[in-house]
DNA sequence: AGAAACGCTAGCACACTGTACTAGTACGGC
DNA sequence: GCCGTACTAGTACAGTGTGCTAGCGTTTCT
């Protein structure tokens, strides 16, 4: 097997195993078998090393509508539909540039109606794939039924959050963090349903 | 004057002079004229140093901080500082050209090191600031004390999406779907406390 | 064929980081 | 006196990311 592949696969296993692994150099190219000058030379910077790990994750994980794949807890499955949401946005220059144009067709020109009738359908097009998945989940039995529209507002709010945040400069680890959030996110949909006006009926 | 107080006082210039100063050992030492075993003995550990310079300038530079008005539930509180955040953006056009001025700073440039640097200043001002919120709701033991990292990261990421999304085209009635996402998250935050382990990834 | 160029690997060195630990000093109570 | 406590200084250790050089094989040019 060639050195890049050992390493992102040595990589993966690692955040796999333990998500909050700190894929430090040496312990990466130790498992990959692999001198620090190897990985150095494939992946310039750490942070080049989480980005291919991140496209790879993305990549391996999502190859088709995972919600009614139900050999996965409700929870996984909606979780990778939210990474399918985000994975081809990519990463850094690829977000950036994504960003770019979204920011030029729907934020920076004149608001004719043309523009917003652009967005609104996009909008109403991630409004319902995610209420899509919701329903699914709902119908199963992982949520209780009704009106989902608080939820999906928050979850593409989220879900914006996190897109921005791929196009901004960021430190290390966005892969974790990112991730974190995500679950947390997931974590709150299916833990409160869809009528908890304000009432604290908490697991 | 004391060491504890010279180290404070040192750490609190850095990060006037610099937003992104790392705050390391020998260098809040040396600049407090002062060893790295005496900085140890007076903060065990980086973190607490951080913490108290956090509270140190929060303290000192608002005294009148909605977290602290204990007339409110936490809830609400926290509710209100979130809201604070996202008052200065305005609606619409206003918020359209602040974003304009964002995106063209921040994303459109070359990624240079110092676009970055600049961008990491006002992030690490921003987690700063909801975690001083954070501190203050687990020190009334509204929130289990800890790490508030997570929660600190998913709150960020939501007043993220939810200001883009003040810039977006939108339809009628952003306000009740703003505060309604902005309830779940606080709600989420206040009822998962910082324990909530990060499992491995399973797919 | 010989030489030069290139892709890749290994390993070390450097400048950092946070934390643990030990030796030593000042001071107050008995 | 003498001991315990509070504190300081300095060093040591195990990490971190990154840069550098020497060497290996293969490819390509002359």
């Amino acid at each position: 097997m060639e050195t890049r592949e050992k390493i992102l696969q040595a990589a993966a296993e690692m955040i796999a195993e333990d998500m909050t692994a700190k894929l430090s150099v040496r312990a990466v190219a130790a498992r990959a078998g692999v001198s620090t000058g190897s990985l150095r030379f494939h992946f310039p910077t750490q942070r080049a090393l989480q980005d291919s790990l991140l496209a790879r994750i993305y990549e391996h994980l999502l190859p088709d509508d995972p919600i009614r794949d139900r050999t996965l807890p409700p929870r996984e499955r909606l979780l990778n539909c939210l990474r399918q949401v985000l994975a081809p946005l990519g990463t850094n220059e690829d977000a950036r540039t994504a960003w770019g144009t979204a920011y030029r067709t729907f934020i920076e020109p004149e608001q004719t109606e043309e523009v917003r009738a652009a967005y609104l359908a996009h909008e109403r097009e991630a409004e319902r794939r995610v209420e899509h998945w919701l329903t699914v989940l709902a119908e199963e039995g992982a949520l209780p039924p009704g009106d989902h529209t608080r939820n999906v507002r928050f979850l593409l709010t989220v879900l914006n959050g996190l897109s921005v945040e791929r196009a901004l400069p960021t430190r290390e680890s966005v892969l974790i963090a990112e991730t974190e959030t995500l679950n947390a996110a997931v974590d709150h949909v299916l833990s409160t349903g869809p009528a908890s006006p304000a009432g604290p009926i908490r697991r």
